[in-house]
DNA sequence: ATGCATTTGTAAATCGCTTTACCGGCTGGT
DNA sequence: ACCAGCCGGTAAAGCGATTTACAAATGCAT
């Protein structure tokens, strides 16, 4: 286990100095060809890779960014980690996954890391009830990008889903089906997602000329336990609602279970429309409709605006992202 | 912005060298309580934090450890991260997650960063032909565990599922429910686990007395695609099976799609278990039975391990953790 | 030959922390 | 009174890069 070459063991094997070598390596330095070669062909033998740590400290930059998420287990914010390392990767940045559990203390710890320089930059979620520190915390730092749901008062750039348009195409595609009753089964009620999910559901329903009415909606938290409860008092309370928008992919397995312990089949006694379309679906039985976040293209954008942010560019303050409605056959059509 | 405090500042605030308050930090020495006190509040009230490049740099070690895996977007990675993370943190370990795409290159990549000290060990995942210079890579290092699939001709310790015994606890169940002609739709044919899950499988099959016979088996890849074309090829060439074992979720999902596509359900006209457990089994209609892979156990012990092998402790060359079978629905109970 | 840029390169400080090697002073035993 | 040993603490040398400031050598025009 011999100790790797540093810098000036390259610097030795070239008869140059250490400083030679960092600067040719940097690009800060035009070397005649034949000095390059030298250095080149003493990095090729003795392999040396520069040690990542000497550097940062060096440097006060460490080419990594950090992405803070509730939890890696979960299928959304998986699809959406995995999107941002490939795409940091793509632009040689490293990218260290800190996972908060929704819990204020660690979410407070990453950003303190970030003002540490521990990493050049942070793409921040949280699911958390955004309060008042969080958010002045935040606007304290700068190279935090803030995506998926909003915290009140954050001044960063922000990335998010085209919510509204989510509970609008949602809408739209039960009312074609000739659906006329309708409920929501939200997240918590006083975030970002939620009311917007709902305020385009709604709104659509609102200007229907069919007379069509939201008889009911539940709030609740992203989670299927919630979906599980809510869909029974649903079915308790408004037997007669025939369509079914739930908030979250959770939210909708929780309202499958209900249904089925009544002997209920989506897209037969209830139509459903879910929101995220990051399980599964397709495989369900049957095939779940659902709104369907850009996920990839958050992680992707929220890193190449954080780059920009890094580098000192002009970002634009929030970007919403288009969703999509991917039809399948969880809502009936009727008459 | 203003640079935040160092070592320096502190000993200078309270009065003493920087090494002592190193010292004192690092627990190498013990001091007064007054003294302590002195450091304590000077601390306070800069709100120093180590840098941890610099720390890092100086102890050549990071307290932070690495783990490999194929695709963070992939449900069972995905549990197993974050249960190595909650584990690693617990320990007081950082938790650096790379993903490999399965590309023998950027799987060498890490291993390197393991060499040049970035982390202090590795958890190591590859779904990827095993190759004779990984493993040799991998054997000159010291501090590696793998996990999940075997890799030839490696010492390190490793972690794995109790493979067989999964394929042992899908043929009993399917044949105490008195079927007798059973398939199997596996992974690549050569590595560890789609070897295991069908010699367990088989096993039991072939010591049943009521003259049970694996009918057919299908090695592909662990992919929703193979599913697929495998279970057509199945239902053409094998209609009178009635059980089939399947060794991934992805695979699962594409012999659901196939059966649909013909009419079937699992249940019904053919009976099905899976392998994993890791996608929203419970939330399909009807309900898949699955071995359950322990997970989230195989993370912790990834990390317990690791952390004795970075000690320097004994640790155990391999171990098994246990599956389990979830029965559900899908298994249909004949005569 | 002279003067002036360029080219090619180096010395040395710095980043912030850890750690080794010491040191002066006090206590207590004899 | 003297030595041993401990207590409380420090100086200084790294760790492995980067970077600033400067120097020697070269090229080139006059």
């Amino acid at each position: 286990m011999p100790k790797p070459p540093s810098l000036q063991d390259v610097a030795n094997a070239a008869g140059l100095s250490p400083a030679t070598v960092s600067r040719y390596l940097n690009g800060s330095l035009n070397l005649p060809p034949a000095t390059a070669e030298r250095i080149d062909r003493a990095i090729a033998a003795l392999d040396y890779k520069p040690n990542p740590h000497a550097r940062r400290l060096s440097r006060g930059k460490s080419d990594t960014i950090g992405l803070v998420i509730p939890e890696i287990d979960n299928p959304f914010f998986a699809k959406l980690a995995a999107a941002a390392e490939r795409e940091a990767e793509a632009a040689g940045l490293a990218l260290m996954l800190f996972s908060s559990l929704n819990r204020r203390e660690r979410e407070l710890d990453y950003l303190e890391k970030l003002r540490r320089n521990f990493v050049d930059g942070l793409i921040f979620a949280t699911n958390s009830r955004a309060s008042e520190d969080l958010a002045s915390v935040i606007n304290d730092l700068k190279n935090v990008v803030v995506i998926d749901e909003d915290i009140d008062g954050v001044t960063a750039p922000r990335v998010f889903s085209d919510n509204d348009t989510g509970g609008v195409l949602a809408a739209r595609c039960f009312i074609e089906n000739g659906h006329t009753r309708f409920a929501f089964i939200g997240g918590p009620e006083d975030i970002m997602s939620t009311r917007e999910r709902l305020a385009g559901f709604r709104r659509v329903i609102d200007g229907a000329k069919s007379g069509a009415t939201l008889n009911a909606s539940y709030f609740g938290s992203y989670s299927v336990e919630f979906g599980r409860t809510a869909t029974a008092r649903l079915l308790d309370e408004h037997p007669d609602v025939t369509a079914l928008f739930v908030g979250a992919d959770e939210i909708l397995f929780g309202a499958l279970e209900t249904m089925r312990g009544r002997g209920m089949t989506a897209g037969r006694e209830l139509s459903v429309i879910t929101f995220d379309d990051a399980g599964p679906l397709a495989f369900f039985d049957p095939p779940i409709t659902a709104v369907r976040q850009p996920i990839e293209e958050i992680g992707r954008t929220a890193v190449n605006v954080l780059r920009r942010l890094i580098e000192g560019s002009e970002v634009e303050p929030v970007t919403h992202l288009p969703v999509e409605l991917v039809v399948r056959r969880s809502v009936r059509r009727l008459s």
